[in-house]
DNA sequence: CATTCGTGGCT
DNA sequence: TAGCCAAGAAT
């Protein structure tokens, strides 16, 4: 079956209705302040709405102006943004502020292009902070944006493809509402995130349901096509908790791997399972350390990667490795892999004050 | 252009 | 449950 798209009517008015009845109530859509749209828009890349919302109060109460997050320290707001991940975005966003107000006097650009320039503002968030913030008619691109018009045009071309990705960004174009440009990219996205899911699509409330061809042809469980697979690799992480007069040892992550800047204990990394004695030996440890335990696998996963963890407990008697950081974990800045440290030192029964 | 960068929720 | 996916950008 083959189909026009340029025959097909988008039914911008439905959508927009529907918008205004449905949205739901978030805090940045009460707000047309450059700052507190640029923040909303870097916190929701690749992240839902549920997971962003608590961060986005919390930086706002800290941060509230983009003076304030350019005199705050790194660590201030790498802290804040702990827990978060994809911490290049806590990074640049701190770089970008302190641009904003040494270049351009506090004020953000205008148009798309100066929006384009800033760092961690690639061309999604460009133009939502230009519509959104300013009116600009220029057309969201995000995952809902590949679903809805991918569903609803019936595209048959993988969106992990550079052809198919130009062509929906041109339709997003095309049919976007010059008029109400904010509340359009956002309704898409709202649809998206809310009717037109990836698994099982609310179709029957659907506002696009009278022209939508995957409706038509009974394709939503099919569209979009995706034609890469995620690899995941397994990375084998020996934690060193190196208690020494009560407190333990940390280090911070070096640059040019996951969790750069952060801080960790010191850990032994392998591609492969050790043996209790392969560990061991692995942890160069001398006369003055003495083992208390080895922790069973922590499992975690991550997107791309499967951390398979182990602790190993270390009591002290001099302090050996200078390069290391004596502190109370909590005193720090922000902590790599909180969630699954904390899920062994609960186990462990340690308070961290 | 392919890969890397987190975390959490869902099926 | 193991994979997939989310208001992407940088390299």
């Amino acid at each position: 079956m083959k189909i026009n798209r340029e025959s097909i009517h988008f039914p911008s008015a439905n959508l927009l209705v529907w918008y205004d009845q449905e949205k739901r109530d978030l805090p940045w859509r009460k707000t047309s302040d450059p700052y507190r749209i640029w923040i909303s828009e870097i916190i929701l890349q690749q992240t839902r709405v549920d997971q962003g919302l608590p961060y986005y109060h919390r930086f706002l109460s800290k941060f509230k102006t983009v003076f304030d997050l350019a005199k705050a320290t790194e660590d201030e707001v790498l802290k804040t943004w702990e827990g978060l991940g994809y911490y290049s975005r806590a990074r640049n966003l701190h770089f970008t502020a302190k641009y904003v107000v040494s270049e351009l006097n506090g004020l953000f650009p205008r148009d798309y292009e100066g929006l384009l320039a800033l760092k961690g503002v690639g061309p999604y968030t460009a133009a939502a902070i230009g519509s959104i913030a300013y009116g600009l008619p220029t057309a969201v691109v995000d995952g809902n944006v590949y679903r809805v018009l991918a569903r609803f045009f019936g595209i048959q071309t993988s969106i992990d493809e550079t052809p198919t990705q130009k062509q929906i960004a041109g339709l997003a174009q095309e049919i976007l509402d010059k008029g109400r440009p904010a509340d359009f990219n956002q309704a898409v996205m709202e649809l998206g995130a809310t009717i037109c899911t990836p698994t099982g699509p609310n179709c029957g409330n659907c506002p696009l349901r009278g022209g939508c061809v995957a409706v038509q042809t009974n394709n939503q469980a099919c569209l979009p096509i995706r034609s890469k697979k995620i690899k995941v690799r397994t990375r084998y992480f020996y934690y060193l908790v190196l208690f020494y007069k009560g407190e333990t040892q940390v280090r911070r992550r070096p640059a040019g791997d996951i969790w750069q800047g952060l801080y960790e204990f010191p850990l032994i990394e392998s591609d492969a399972s050790l043996s209790d004695e392969e560990i061991l030996i692995a942890c160069n440890l001398n006369s003055d350390d003495v083992v208390k335990s080895v922790s069973d696998e922590y499992v975690h996963i991550l997107s791309h990667q499967r951390i398979i963890a182990r602790f190993i407990l270390v009591e002290r008697k001099k302090l050996k490795n200078s390069n290391y950081i004596t502190s109370a974990v909590n005193k720090l800045s922000s902590f790599a892999f909180p969630r699954l440290i904390n899920r062994y030192l609960e186990k462990q029964n340690f308070v961290i004050d």
